[in-house]
DNA sequence: AATTAAATACGAAACTTTTCGTAAAAAATT
DNA sequence: AATTTTTTACGAAAAGTTTCGTATTTAATT
């Protein structure tokens, strides 16, 4: 059974998925204003973003009702897993654990998350059977 | 003093930036050959974009010999800095310790990486004097 | 029922990024 | 010296993304 990848949603389309994420299903009413907090766009802009979106299966919509509900078709941590790779690959060549420290160094991070952190690193180091060793290439 | 920040690149110039990072000064032939080893990318192509790079600040050249030669301007670590930034901004919703969640969780890390990662922490909780409670807004 | 309001559909303009064709200049080769 | 090769310069086509104007449809209001 292979199920084929839905594509990269560009940084607009990524706008809108936040919005769906955070609200659940939504209009593009509801979706034009949570958008408009933060800049102007224009509701067709809006609509049309979606509609495309829809086509290319990053949201699905109910067109029962008049007025048509949106829902994200692809949850928050796929579309998240999809962009770090790529954007480990691209801008970090690869090395994750390279983005990881300079993560770490530039961001805030509070005691809880470090902790988090850390038990999560202990966790992967007594699950490690092998490839452990040395960078990949 | 203030000091103008340079744009950021696009995905395209981040290609030839990393030829350049990788190789240090370099001619167009030889970023164009680089960058043939994965696509083919003509070398008109490669000019035009490398042109663009120096009016934008990303790269410098040297006219002095015919073959015009090439360095980066900007280096590997602050573009990724910068490139972070926005990447956690706009995928994480500025949630940076959830990145490094997830990039732990999906990429392969050697023992001496995760160490690495362990020391990191250790300094940084240490070192952490005020505004380490609860999540940032 | 006529008017107003709200929503979708469609297409194209505007903008950004990438790609390349063609010309001109300079060097190397014959 | 003529020819071929290598390189840069320039501009514009091609492709991708974002924005919005306009028309149409459907519902709500008067």
């Amino acid at each position: 059974m292979e199920k084929k990848p839905w594509p990269r949603p560009t940084e607009a389309e990524l706008e809108i998925l936040q919005v769906l994420w955070a609200r659940g299903a939504s209009t593009v009413r509801e979706v034009n204003e949570v958008l408009n907090a933060n800049r102007e766009v224009g509701y067709t802009t809006t609509l049309k973003l979606m509609q495309i979106m829809v086509e290319k299966g990053l949201a699905a919509r109910d067109t029962s009702t008049r007025t048509h509900v949106y829902t994200a078709a692809v949850t928050e941590q796929d579309t998240q897993r999809q962009l770090l790779d790529k954007f480990v690959d691209t801008t970090f060549r690869g090395a994750a654990m390279k983005m990881v420290m300079q993560a770490l160094g530039n961001h805030q991070a509070s005691e809880s998350e470090l902790d988090e952190i850390k038990a999560l690193i202990e966790q992967l180091e007594s699950g490690q059977q092998s490839g452990g060793s040395g960078t990949e290439a």
